[in-house]
DNA sequence: AAAAGTGTAGGGTTATAACCCTACATTCGC
DNA sequence: GCGAATGTAGGGTTATAACCCTACACTTTT
């Protein structure tokens, strides 16, 4: 995959992504800690690089204390 | 990743996924058809074999006309 | 009855996410 | 000022998703 419409979509879900971890005032080697999730990993995510997998984003909304659906409200 | 929590989470996306699927009276050849994804993987995702990726999610839900979140809401 | 469509299952190749690491400049707390 | 924390960036290895295919039994359509 990686087309361009995907590459927008991943870009768009980086910045809320950034945004839900910002109000929580928590960095990416925290968040990292609290997911099982690879801090440079996240801020790859955050920066709409890497297409990643429907076991990040559960770990990531249980990181975040987000509902799944509202991770993917963006 | 691959945890057993998150095969469980896999197992119910799948469920979920099917029965928007059969909902739509369409088949895993037609909805592949619809949106860029391979048929034999579309049948994974709903047997919960495959952690697959966002941009997959991503196809699923055009190819399903249902909005993302709503997609991840299960 | 024949043809088309469907679910199921398996396999092979290639691209890439996950998972580790290091390093460094800047910011923040003390 | 100093040390800790942070954002940034790059890289290497391994597991696996994406992307193709074939095949077959069963159901539906014509």
């Amino acid at each position: 995959m990686a087309s361009e419409t995907h590459k927008e979509y991943l870009k768009r879900f980086g910045e809320h992504l950034a945004s839900l971890r910002k109000e929580r005032k928590i960095s990416y080697r925290k968040l990292a800690q609290i997911c099982d999730v690879d801090f440079a990993d996240i801020r790859r995510y955050e920066k709409g690089e890497i297409n990643m997998t429907f076991s990040s984003l559960i770990e990531l909304s249980k990181g975040l204390a987000v509902p799944l659906k509202d991770l993917m409200d963006f």
